[in-house]
DNA sequence: CTTGCTGTACGAAATTAGTCGTATTATGAA
DNA sequence: TTCATAATACGACTAATTTCGTACAGCAAG
């Protein structure tokens, strides 16, 4: 019962976050038979999980038929951003700046990319 | 005991590592003054994380004196990209640039910054 | 020497995450 | 209607994190 927009989604909860943003809407089976795609874990590990997300409020149901349809309650940008806001203070003094030369650097974008970001901060930019 | 690379530090390490990065080397106490500017804690809160973090690999110590002195053991900057992986990973379907803009787009950085972005993206784009 | 201060060691408790087994319930096919 | 199947509910267990209390050791001042 938990309306707190500050829920942070642990692993397991953000593997089935993935599912649910994908999908839109599915049932346990669903999100169990997508993550044993890549890893195995039992049909009621699953369950159990979208259960307390749903008491934490990070996913809606639909309990109206026997098979309940889970939905995100939380969508991937706000999720998004909120991991991004906590590592930014955590480990970039609160710089996005560092934190994105250092994304930049790394993992090397493509030229695509590259080019696709540097009109973004001319816009950016314009808007100054 | 572990001397393994990829351990993921919890919330707390990230923070007393936060402190080692910034003095260098630190005792419990400095650590534990340092945190409580920010936040009430018992002392031995602190020194039983730092010796969880000892057997973890997580920071170095000197036990040579009765005042035991600590050092991180694992960089800022790999634990910066440990976490940038894990992002981007899980959140931005493994596209940096996605995560970068995101970035940019939220957190306002000042024209300075979007600047030095912007010639660090040159600087990318000369050695393709 | 004794007392008090400052350290470390360590056990215990609370909480959360993740895992699964078992019980129970609903439903549709025979 | 009965029964197998498939779903949910729920309790139990392990492991990790975080917290703190208490014990104990060293040392310095009186």
């Amino acid at each position: 019962m938990n309306n707190n927009k500050s829920v942070r989604p642990t692993d397991g909860e953000l593997e089935i976050l993935g599912v649910l943003w994908n999908k839109g809407a599915a049932t346990v089976r669903d999100v169990h038979e997508e993550i044993n795609k890549t890893r195995e874990s039992g049909y009621t590990t699953t369950l159990k999980l979208m259960q307390i997300m749903f008491e934490k409020g990070l996913v809606h149901r639909d309990a109206s038929s026997k098979t309940h349809v889970y939905t995100a309650a939380v969508t991937k940008s706000a999720t998004q951003e909120m991991f991004l806001h906590k590592m930014i203070n955590n480990l970039y003094a609160g710089s996005s700046a560092q934190l994105v030369m250092h994304a930049l650097g790394n993992q090397e974008a493509s030229e695509e990319e590259l080019e696709q970001i540097r009109q973004f901060i001319q816009q950016l930019k314009e808007k100054m």
